[in-house]
DNA sequence: GCGCCGTAGACTGTAGGCGAAAGACAATGG
DNA sequence: CCATTGTCTTTCGCCTACAGTCTACGGCGC
């Protein structure tokens, strides 16, 4: 136990640059969801590594990373590509999305507090002023906060990992067609709220899956 | 187009040893699952690059990507640690294998062929032989490829990679406890097959996830 | 005897280098 | 003119070496 009896956040915990790997990570997963590197783009090592300013391992290590949670594929001695979505892969994703986000609702509404719920609301709010502000890139952050969220009051660490990961491959598949989704994913966020408010499981499961297939057909009906 | 004329699988393809990464992957994850390397444990890469006879890069790739399915636990600066399971985990794991699973078999039934009905079949038939005969291992090894035929039928990738890397880490959980649940289980399994086999989508994903629910009670209702 | 500090050891994190495989391109033969 | 083959460049896979950091233990002062 320390000794010290200072209250827990009041030392800055000094921050430590972290793991080269880790920001390396960080990096090309920032560069590769706003399109900076292109699907199929061939990634060299050392490349990379100068741009960055690292030498090749830390970048070696990163792409691994990357690798193993689809971002790239890693053809055995030929490299690191972008990886190149398809249609039916994003259908299986959301597909997936659905499922998780869906059983996370459940979940939510099985174990939700008021605090919570004004948390929800709170957030509901901030979303619809973005909405109305036509603030489209606050509307989205404000967007995966909401999801987020449920996520956390769902309590189940491990279903909340996958979903986070399904969730941004989904978002970078998606994000290029459904800026415009705005004010119907809001209405809709307000049912499952109150669904969650009245702890009503089949219902919050119901309206969350309602809610991200509405996203999938409009996936669909793109383009046109 | 090839002009020897040879038939497509004459030649061997010659199997290559594969990248060296790969292969220490499996055997970490050999030795993790059958419980050589105990949780918590902490492995030290030099060690373990010795006793493989390779240098530390490719065992720091091989843990890198232990570490993004759960396998380890990577603390910076201080080395991989093989995970230890608790109790919450191992629910949520399961949890989400429920899920999973069910979706599985709800689109299983959507798809299935009568070829892909009789693979089935084939395969419940050789479980039950091997529970007739008490041969646990095979049955479990059965089990798995069972529920990996209903999860191929479903034909969704994503869904299939994501409940692999679950299904291994809840047979590791569970392994020590449930080997004897043999008989029930394949009784199930049938019941499982014919919903799939009337193409009825919803009573398939109902016996599904009674099934992987059984297990899940049992998990808990074990030592006593 | 108890606690703190300093030092040493061990292990990880990062860098650089060498051998080998895969792909591209030009030269050659039919 | 096309197919084939040899070479050549690029890039990966792996190894070795060095620097930074954490942990553990022994000595010292109180």
């Amino acid at each position: 136990m320390l000794s010290t009896g200072l209250p827990q956040g009041a030392v800055p915990r000094l921050e430590r640059p972290g793991p080269l790997r880790d920001r390396v990570y960080e990096a090309l997963l920032e560069l590769i969801t706003t399109r900076a590197l292109k699907p199929g783009q061939h990634l060299v090592e050392s490349e990379l590594a100068g741009h960055l300013g690292v030498s090749r391992q830390p970048v070696r290590e990163a792409l691994q990373r990357l690798s193993t949670e689809g971002w790239v594929d890693l053809r055995p001695a030929q490299g690191a590509f972008v990886h190149e979505p398809t249609e039916e892969e994003a259908d299986q994703l959301l597909t997936v999305r659905t499922l998780l986000e869906a059983e996370a609702a459940r979940l939510a509404a099985a174990n939700a507090g008021a605090a919570a719920i004004g948390a929800l609301e709170d957030l509901c709010a901030e979303g619809e002023r973005a909405v109305a502000a036509d603030d489209v890139d606050a509307a989205v952050a404000t967007n995966a906060r909401l999801h987020a969220k449920v996520m956390e009051l769902a309590g189940n660490r491990v279903l909340a990992e996958l979903a986070a990961q399904v969730d941004r491959r989904v978002r970078w598949y998606y994000t290029p067609v459904a800026r415009q989704r705005g004010r119907q994913s809001w209405i809709e966020h307000r049912e499952l709220i109150a669904a969650i408010a009245e702890r009503d499981e089949q219902r919050a499961t119901d309206v969350m899956r309602a809610h991200t297939e509405h996203t999938r057909k409009m996936y669909h009906d793109r383009e046109k």
